[in-house]
DNA sequence: TTGTATGCGTTATCAT
DNA sequence: ATGATAACGCATACAA
């Protein structure tokens, strides 16, 4: 079924039954006798031969490393809750931590695959902003902050600040951090920043041996715990860059019947489910993932509709969530 | 960019191009010089005419519940990797819980909109059936076992039975039960189903204040405890239908001092991330959610070839996850 | 092995 | 207010 199709059972052309279609004026007679062919058909015009003539796809490509990440969920339920009530749906381009599968996505989303991209990102390189050039439709970055992009992000760097301070607020003098490369700039980078500024700050001295670089990962954060816990005879606190890191540190610290928070606190970022859950409760800095989902959407769709030519950059908020794992 | 351009700039009819672009055979000499026109251009077809013309979308519609719940994002993990690997893509179809727009998804894709549909199901209603059978593409339902549809589900009741199996093994005499809604066939009914059948091939006597039905909540969880506690004196168990609901029953123990497992033990169905960090860590039935996914997609994609004409039916195995929360 | 001509279903332009 | 026609970018039947 098609439009030249209905146009005939109406007995109209087809123009007309497009322009039906796309509320311009038909006459009262024309459009009962269309509608009803319509009713009767169950036609729904091809969004592909309208995609082809007008270059509109209602489609936002979102790009992501993995989805089945607590996190990076939550981000894309906020997009696809936003942008749905503008007719635009979600094309996913889930790259499985596979950074060329990245670059294969935006090529393909660049041919106008989609009228706009959402970039979940985490590292960039130099191919990643070579590949965005040539782009010629909207994209927003989320988690990053990248120079001459609309961007989503968090406070990172206020946010690792924070936590430290609160450390040392409370009477912490050994502080340890446990974090993951600073090719993720956001995450490794100026999470660590805000380690070290919050040490300088308080006129603490930086030693090198209580930092350790790892993964995303609780076994990443049992084995930086590990080694932090050797190298360290006074410590009594760590900062961990993200939740899961924290948890495998404290997976550490128990079954060496180390007490958390008495012995060593900990505290990280993330509040994700099992933060709430560990025992001791951990605590750790709220994000507002769903709401940096949102605010990509609404980025992109003010873009699409050029209310919103220049560049944007949101920086998010956090919260401490005071729990069980600092005394 | 488009094909004849390309076509122009390597010198050869536009023909030629889509076939070099189609593995038809082209000469080495036309070859190369197509082949370097697409490096230099970084062309890419544009895939709304392709499906214009060959009714290929390359598309696969997922349609959802909610993309931010642990088992979800991981059937969608699935489901992305697999596809991915035949050139398909996902179309997200998240509902949010809405059943409504679980039927307007439905409408939408029914028009070729996607080559096929995997349908991550809860509830399934007569309107959902309704709609489905207008639709000629492949569907592929998983998480529920529906008649007339290819499914990949779990076992359920199996899973349920074999739960509480272990508690009676153990040598548990009251047991308690919390689960949602039998409108969810799988996790309301299904394992409902189970839990009665064990009681009764062991000769345990069932007691209607023995059974809670509530939420997909720890809240609701949290809620079924406190009345399964304060209605039955010698609960020694209680076997939940999901971890959510399994943490917010521990919860409530927990608050009001009651040991587990020593007064009373806990299963459930999920082996979520939480289940293994809660204290103590909760004995559970691991599903294989991913595989599903995988499943699912292989399923559809082998109906896209024609390879499977027939209606099939996956129910996937569990596994039983001895932790601490039953001594 | 290559090229010409046509049509997929729609919308935009222009004329009536 | 309506209709004829062209064009979007591609694949395919057919001819060469």
């Amino acid at each position: 079924m098609n439009i030249s199709k209905i146009a005939e059972l109406a007995g109209v052309s087809r123009t007309t039954v497009s322009r039906f279609l796309n509320d311009g004026y038909v006459s009262e007679a024309n459009r009962l006798k269309i509608q009803k062919i319509i009713d009767e058909t169950g036609y729904v015009p091809s969004s592909y031969a309208q995609t082809l003539r007008t270059k509109k796809t209602n489609l936002i490509g979102v790009i992501l490393p993995k989805i089945s990440s607590e996190t990076i969920s939550r981000v894309v339920d906020g997009i696809s809750g936003e942008i749905g009530k503008y007719g635009y749906n979600v094309l996913l381009g889930n790259t499985d931590l596979d950074i060329e599968k990245e670059i294969e996505y935006l090529n393909i989303f660049k041919n106008n695959e989609v009228d706009g991209i959402i970039f979940v990102a985490t590292v960039i390189t130099k191919k990643h902003l070579e590949m965005m050039k040539k782009i010629k439709r909207p994209i927003v970055i989320v988690g990053q902050n990248v120079e001459n992009y609309s961007c989503i992000y968090h406070d990172d760097f206020g946010a690792a600040y924070s936590a430290v301070r609160y450390l040392i607020e409370n009477d912490k003098k050994n502080i340890g951090y446990i974090g993951v490369s600073e090719k993720d700039v956001a995450v490794g980078k100026e999470r660590m920043n805000g380690y070290l500024k919050a040490l300088k700050d308080y006129n603490y001295e930086l030693e090198k041996e209580r930092i350790q670089i790892g993964e995303f990962s609780t076994e990443s954060g049992y084995e930086g715990c590990k080694a932090l816990v050797q190298d360290n005879k006074y410590l009594d606190a760590i900062f961990c860059a993200t939740d899961s890191i924290a948890i495998g540190a404290m997976e550490y610290l128990k079954k060496n019947n180390i007490n958390i928070p008495k012995e060593i606190a900990i505290i990280s970022i993330g509040d994700s489910r099992v933060s709430k859950v560990v025992s001791p409760k951990l605590t750790t800095i709220h994000y507002h993932y769903k709401t940096s989902g949102i605010e990509a959407a609404k980025l992109i769709i003010s873009k699409l509709q050029n209310k919103d030519k220049e560049i944007k950059n949101i920086k998010l908020g956090y919260k401490l969530k005071e729990r069980e794992s600092i005394q």
